[in-house]
DNA sequence: TGTACATCAGTGAACGCGCGTTCACTGATGTAC
DNA sequence: TGTACATCAGTGAACGCGCGTTCACTGATGTAC
């Protein structure tokens, strides 16, 4: 019926002219809910998100926002979506900055573009990289946008490869750390085993740095969060980059 | 008055004879309301720890449980000093099963010590790793609890210093990242600042791989979490303690 | 040892709050003939 | 173009729930003389 999907109505395309007043306004209205419950987790954090306190935002009375969103549940994956998408467009963008052939600079311009836009979306990123919301389950709406992030650092690696500036990481992976990584090596058939263990293993250690600066772990450990940011990513660069 | 203090009852001395029965019983209390608020986060998490709720574990009306801890806050309060204590317990425990000699040994001890305890507690991990809670502040009384985990791990690179077969870390910090890491430097001060940033760094990969885990971002990635788990622990001593 | 008073633990009722969700309804928009 | 019916959006009331915290109270334990 309506093409209006509550699920990623953001990623629909305009309401065309061919459809009805009501199909357009609808479209309107599940974004503007969308837009008023992104405002109130930016500024309340995941918690304080209710479905009540949404319809407030928006006028409307609570029950009318079930027009829209099935439960509160449905909200709350397309949040989780956006802001995956979110980081994901914060990551490329900030990528694309760097020249290509700049192996280096791509992959700090990635990850300072990780750690800035955490630090501008702390409930955003807790929402994604923090603890579990209990009773939610994450729904494989999310995986494509996931992918997308760590497309961006994959291809660094690749074109290293291809250009035949960076070679695989040294030391072989034993069957057993082979096997463990299967999921991954299919997603990424043609990228060595080595530098996709090496590049996950080095993203984790990214999202592990940032949340432990937005969680609060740097409190009396490092005056510089993003100074130390810096150095690590320099480190991990010399490590995946060597001789960039 | 009473020297059952309601912060950390746990390591108040037992009471003594001298005591009147009022105070045995209370400190008793205590740790009886605190027994039922770490089952409930062990088995429904943080969101669902109420105060009500223990109440009614303990049997008792729910303003009494005001008489042990002032509000719900402080409740939590002890609860993460208490995830903190039984995860130093667990690291320590671990490394300590390691012979002295082998900083190998016992850096892979601890390490996978600390999985061992996050994965057997989940919800205690996230509570002290996870998203912090809102309009909740941490308390010095955590200061002294998180050193003793990392305390483990200076010890290991300690050691290998002063038995000469380790040295730093290749490459010295410049001027910029020594002031960013002036905190954890104060605190460990007869420790060479680019070991201190090295174990740091290392810490936070750690946490980092664990949060990843029990957080759902392995699925699809990652079959055997504790095999990529060990793999990155040896890429870690292989830089943290080359040569051995 | 005995009495009088002070301290403390636990009770039960209440306050005031917010939540997710359901449901019968009104009125407006869209559709078929 | 006009009418009759179907669809949909939004309302307002209600259900049933649980929460943190306060408060006046009873009865038991501890203390001073």
């Amino acid at each position: 019926m309506s093409n209006a999907s509550t699920h990623d109505p953001e990623h629909t395309a305009l309401p065309s002219k061919a459809e009805g007043v009501r199909s357009r306004v609808r479209t309107e209205l599940t974004l503007e809910i969308l837009a008023a419950a992104k405002h109130h987790l930016a500024t309340q954090g995941a918690s304080g998100l209710s479905l009540r306190a949404v319809a407030r935002d928006v006028g409307m009375v609570s029950s009318a926002v079930y027009r829209y969103f099935p439960s509160r549940d449905d909200l709350l994956t397309a949040l989780i979506v956006d802001a995956y998408e979110d980081l994901a467009d914060a990551i490329e963008h900030g990528e694309r900055k760097a020249k290509r052939a700049d192996l280096r600079a791509r992959w700090f311009a990635a990850g300072r573009a990780l750690r800035h836009w955490a630090v501008g979306h702390p409930h955003e990123y807790g929402l994604i990289y923090g603890t579990p919301i209990p009773g939610y389950r994450a729904p494989e709406a999310t995986i494509a946008p996931v992918l997308r992030a760590t497309n961006v650092m994959v291809e660094i690696l690749r074109d290293g490869i291809s250009s035949g500036t960076i070679a695989s990481p040294h030391g072989s992976l034993g069957s057993a750390d082979r096997r463990a990584i299967a999921p991954i090596r299919e997603t990424f058939p043609d990228t060595p085993p080595e530098m996709l263990a090496r590049g996950f293993g080095a993203w984790v250690n990214l999202i592990g740095l940032v949340s432990f600066e937005l969680f609060g772990h740097m409190n009396n450990v490092i005056d510089s969060p993003s100074t130390f940011f810096d150095h690590e990513l320099g480190r991990l660069a010399d490590d995946l980059l060597p001789g960039m």
